[in-house]
DNA sequence: CTGTTAGCGCTTTCAA
DNA sequence: TTGAAAGCGCTAACAG
């Protein structure tokens, strides 16, 4: 037996036995009040009140087929303000629709990913919602270990899981972005961006390449870094970049990060007064201040939050009887903001 | 009778068919296996790999007394990167616990704020985190509402009442900040922050008019603007107070999102060549590329995920039996990075 | 070491 | 319009 803090939470038996009522009606009324006398739900709502009866949703759900009205949500790093959007459209499509979501942040670690999931599972969420880590298989997310539990991806694919999935169109904005830069006369364009394993760092390569290719630029590995998941990493590939004999004359940045990092590195060469070219910037994903940045910066921008409530809602439709269609995907556009 | 989804979840009957034991033997092997003999445990694993199943954590939990594992947090604005970090920090503390964290957005919504607590409550957990709003009362907070539920407020304190909180050192950082101003030979300097029903508003303001007494500087109410909660007003306040026929030669922001508009504004001015003073800034809450800024930018700097990790920790040690304890405030330091 | 019984809080089903 | 019975999945308590 263990210690008591204060008073349990009442239960409705107490409120049906201090509204002189079964726990039938006291269940009756709470479930909207249909068949029960006006008098008695008064009595009754009266005994919730004093009592601070709050009805136990766990127990509620038990019940199999039931829903529980939590939805699953695992990203790979809260930290990211890009990712905290992402939550917050996802919250409130859930709470639209009366749910609540329990959140787990994976860093990039898939047996934590695998491990969240168990556990939303064997709390009976209704839906997952996930940022699926770039490593790892994807056994722990194969529809026969779901079971009946639908699953949403967001921002990136799992090779060989066909989920419904929602999307940036990373490889159009990467293109754009660059035709940006190339339309300008730069033709020696860096690229900074994330290894390949990660989903957006590879369709974003791509829609680089692709504008490269059908301008005739040539790509240089030299000034391609594809492995920079954060600043720190990001601002020392970008000052190895610039001091190369033959530096870029602009760069590509495929995400937040890698830009911020660049741009730090731009920034402390025009403030120590190095020589060599002040590159032009295209940022994949958009940063506060760019505006203010000591060269001009064109922006890849997007909605992080739309995208989570993008996933919601498909979520939702799932939720709502779509069971039988197939996997659907949703790319959301971008947009280019010129300096 | 609603249609059923693919296969349900397997119970943990069917696991103790499968395995040719009783419930309780699964139970007890997946509660460790203490009093199981190994090749019964063995057996039971088996069973429970090949059904995929998932213990139910609602049903487990539905005894009264059992932990839900599951620690509800409300905060007031997760798109802001800031309680991005709380969140983190929260999250992550809890897992190092074993629990998982229901989250809801408030939106500094009091009648919202009120529903998700209800609603945590109804879902059983075991305690609360929550970043108050600053409106309405807090009736629905107080200990009595809330039964055995502990509760951790954080950043702001509620008046009236006593529970466990964390908090930033506000009022000495703003202190700290705005006399290094002072050092450097400003008098006339501005202010810009929340309104003074925010708390942390009313206390780093408190900081601020502290340190001007203190060194005989007036304060101007016309250099003093109190009520931006977003970068667009923000924005036009700094400029308002920059078009002054005596403009402020510094200006204290009170948050992150004053901060950039101020330094939106500033940059404005000086982009379209306006005559007038470039102000020195202070900002409490760090902000990215600061060292990029066309002035020299002080930071008031603070850890949002420490905060979080702080607020976690003061719950755990409630709930690991400190319930008779009074309530508690941790206050943390934060660092000033001069220019 | 293993199984049976009972009951957590709630709601579906059936009966009054 | 109301109530009694039964059972959801699981485990504490008590046999054996």
């Amino acid at each position: 037996m263990s210690i008591s803090r204060g008073a349990r939470q009442p239960t409705i038996k107490e409120v049906a036995t201090r509204a002189g009522v079964s726990p039938m009606t006291v269940s009756r009324t709470l479930a909207g009040g249909r068949n029960v006398r006006p008098d008695v739900q008064e009595r009754v709502m009266a005994a919730v009140r004093e009592l601070g009866y709050y009805r136990n949703e766990n127990a509620r759900s038990l019940r199999p087929g039931q829903p529980s009205g939590l939805i699953g949500v695992a990203i790979t790093n809260l930290a990211n303000p890009y990712y905290g959007n992402f939550a917050l459209g996802v919250e409130e499509v859930a709470a639209e629709h009366g749910r609540r979501i329990i959140l787990g942040n994976t860093g990039e670690d898939d047996a934590r990913e695998r491990q969240l999931v168990s556990d939303f599972i064997g709390r009976q969420v209704d839906g997952l919602i996930l940022v699926p880590t770039s490593g790892g298989d994807a056994e722990h997310l194969r529809p026969e270990r779901l079971g009946e539990v639908p699953l949403v991806l967001a921002s990136r694919r799992v090779p060989g899981l066909e989920v419904d999935t929602v999307l940036l169109d990373d490889v159009g904005g990467a293109y754009r972005g660059t035709v940006a830069l190339l339309d300008a006369g730069h033709t020696r364009i860096g690229f900074l961006g994330n290894r390949s394993s990660v989903f957006t760092g590879e369709r974003r390569y791509r829609g680089y390449e692709r504008a490269m290719l059908e301008h005739g630029a040539p790509i240089d590995p030299a000034i391609v870094a594809r492995d920079q998941q954060d600043v720190t990493a990001a601002t020392r590939a970008a000052r190895a970049m610039l001091d190369l004999a033959e530096p870029p004359t602009a760069i590509f940045s495929a995400n937040n990060r890698n830009s911020i990092g660049a741009m730090r590195e731009i920034g402390r060469r025009m403030r120590d007064g190095l020589p060599g070219p002040r590159p032009a910037v295209v940022s994949f994903d958009d940063f506060e201040l760019s505006e203010l940045m000591p060269v001009p910066v064109t922006v890849i921008d997007h909605d992080a939050r739309l995208l989570g409530r993008e996933a919601a809602t498909l979520l939702f439709s799932r939720l709502d009887g779509e069971t039988a269609e197939a996997a659907r995907t949703v790319e959301l556009p971008v947009t280019i903001e010129y300096p």
